[in-house]
DNA sequence: GTCGTAAGTTACACGTGTGTAGGTTGATGT
DNA sequence: ACATCAACCTACACACGTGTAACTTACGAC
């Protein structure tokens, strides 16, 4: 039923169990997925899994935790160069470029994180990187005479745009990631560099 | 150990269940909810649930579906007068206040449908809304001079912005609704009124 | 070659959740 | 008062998933 593979050492098999785990989270989702699908995947008995890392949990987590390191040290290489502009840009593009490289990385990302786990809402990293965003637009607002407590807005906003589109992308496949991160920087510049000074509501509504 | 509640008329006991329904959705995610908690918090026992929705995606569909109706209305009433201004922002705040007044449909228009579900990828509201929202683009577009082609681009940017910012200030609560849909409105339209043409990038990167 | 140990397995106990069969209660009209 | 029908319940059969205990197999050192 269940052919066995070859036997392979510690590491190589925990390597292993987090690719096949990843797809599998990615697939499923937490709740969704099972530790049985996984060890099969892997040709391999399900108390391996247990032996490595000490339940689902455990491999969630090590999965997360990887994911999440690798994306915020491509973002952080690719603007670490470059003038604000360009910097905008190329941090869209290497979020994109992410998105297209490890689809299923991005998936579990955007998932729910399991209820149980402590951080309640939504997945922690995107949180996370809204709240660097949100630091250095805070910065960024004072100097030029804006209302910093706003920043959060803005950071967030921009996260959202690059994370839904991302999510776009994955099914659509359109236009290139060059082409859309291009698109997403554009729209997300000029709307912060004509940005009023204090947003009021343009219109009351009645009611 | 659960004692029953009263005796209530079908369609009583229908509305009941949807509103318990979506609640322990929200919290739990399709796949952690169970109809007994669901039954349990209704003080009612399993039997009725299947015998009112036939199951677990039954309920879980007729949830969705008033959601996705219910917003869709409130937004379509917000944006049906005034200048294209300022129905973007009667927009956002119509989709900032949904995420106020019913937190529990939100979330679970934001969460993952189950994986069995036709449709795959993410809820498949927003990427409706976000479709509808295409389309306008799209004419607009052919009008000013742009590529229609990048409409949808810009449609799933801005319902990622206010998604995403939903979710945020579910948790933050601290500038009104009314103050963040101003402020988000300003950055979508001075966004989009400032686009170029032809967004081309600004940096190439090099290796 | 044989011996030790890391790698892996089978088998079980347990909990939780779904879906259904068949019986029970209570309101409502006459 | 009592028949009737909708509303509701108890009890079961079943599947699946987790986690653990006890046993087996292959590789490498000497």
């Amino acid at each position: 039923m269940t052919p066995r593979g070859p036997r392979l050492s510690a590491s190589a098999r925990r390597a292993q169990l987090v690719d096949v785990g990843r797809a599998v989270f990615a697939k499923r989702g937490y709740e969704g997925a099972s530790l049985e699908e996984i060890a099969d995947r892997a040709k391999v008995s399900r108390p391996v899994l247990y032996e490595h890392f000490g339940g689902k949990e455990g491999l969630y987590a090590v999965i997360i935790d990887r994911e999440m390191e690798y994306l915020v040290r491509r973002i952080s290489e690719s603007i670490s160069a470059g003038t604000p502009r360009e910097r905008v840009e190329a941090a869209a593009l290497a979020f994109l470029s992410y998105v297209k490289d490890h689809p299923d990385g991005f998936a579990i990302l955007t998932h729910d994180a399991p209820v149980t786990a402590a951080g309640g809402g939504m997945s922690s990293l995107l949180n996370d990187l809204a709240g660097r965003v949100g630091d250095v637009f805070a910065a960024s607002f004072k100097d030029a005479g804006y209302d910093a407590k706003t920043a959060p807005i803005y950071a967030h906003a921009l996260i959202g745009m690059v994370t839904f589109v991302g999510q776009w992308w994955t099914e659509a496949r359109k236009p290139s990631v060059e082409e859309v991160a291009g698109h997403i920087a554009a729209l997300a510049w000029m709307g912060l560099r004509h940005l009023p000074k204090r947003p009021t509501r343009v219109a009351a509504k009645k009611g």
